[in-house]
DNA sequence: GTGCCTGCAAATAATTTGCAGCAGT
DNA sequence: ACTGCTGCAAATTATTTGCAGGCAC
């Protein structure tokens, strides 16, 4: 498969966009840090190794991942939004504990296949979807119940 | 079952919070409107009746509607929450087109259970979730078609 | 050299909060 | 009477945008 760099520089000549250092950078870190990481994350840890950096260059950054298909947005559902990495078109919904916030990500072809069906069933074709199963995880329901 | 002004009238007094003209306006009107209504759209149509009402006062109230049971807080990734009817337990999910925005309410017995099973596979007691599927309407698809 | 890019600060958008007076219980 | 409630405006939060100078192509 394609290098995640090569798409993105592929994919901003071909918007006549350019590949800048701020950019490289945020690609950079985006791929090392695993898990759904706000622009202000993002930001925050991109600021450790370039000072001068700006909030807006992030969250520009972050839009254009997106487009380019090695990002993925996802809202959890309290305002703020979160980018994970996609490669190729590997897709997942999320299981988040209400307890620690901890979130973990699943597949579950038979559920994905029912989806498929069900939107059909009222006559849509689909496009995407996003699943959030929230509960308590093994730990937070030790925790609380050993008290 | 019980009516939902005495619903909510019983989770004021439960709460020492006191049942007013306004409370009552706002809850009379989202009973009205069937569908997903922004606090916004709640509000437009509320001011039509009391033109003196505040934005904060809807906002506040959708809150307490949540809280009492009657309302569910739903949001569809466009930034904005909305609030559908909640009659005792009841659960659905959506499918929204892309196109229009149409939403629709949907329930699927089989997904759900296999929601609760893959939340257990993972070590995760499921206390809710939410699913979201996006995708285009036979109208518009039609109507894309057509041109 | 041209047009996109950047950091900054100001602008938005949705929602929340502080406050002084008003009103259910 | 005692608190909670309301409308208003100001505050917050997350994100977007305008701009003047800088840099990739």
């Amino acid at each position: 498969m394609k290098e995640p760099l090569e798409v993105f520089s592929d994919y901003l000549s071909r918007k006549n966009l350019k590949m800048t250092p701020q950019r490289r950078l945020i690609l950079d870190i985006f791929l090392r840090e695993k898990g759904h990481l706000a622009s202000e994350d993002l930001y925050t840890i991109v600021k450790r190794f370039d000072k001068s950096i700006g909030q807006a260059t992030v969250y520009r950054t972050l839009k254009l991942l997106s487009e380019s298909g090695l990002a993925k947005e996802v809202k959890f559902g309290d305002g703020v939004t979160r980018y994970e990495q996609k490669y190729g078109n590997s897709h997942h919904d999320h299981i988040i504990c209400e307890e620690c916030g901890k979130a973990l990500s699943v597949v579950d072809e038979k559920i994905e296949e029912l989806q498929e069906r069900l939107a059909e069933e009222h006559g849509f074709v689909l496009t995407g979807h996003e699943m959030y199963l929230y509960g308590l995880c093994a730990d937070c329901r030790r925790k609380k119940g050993g008290h």
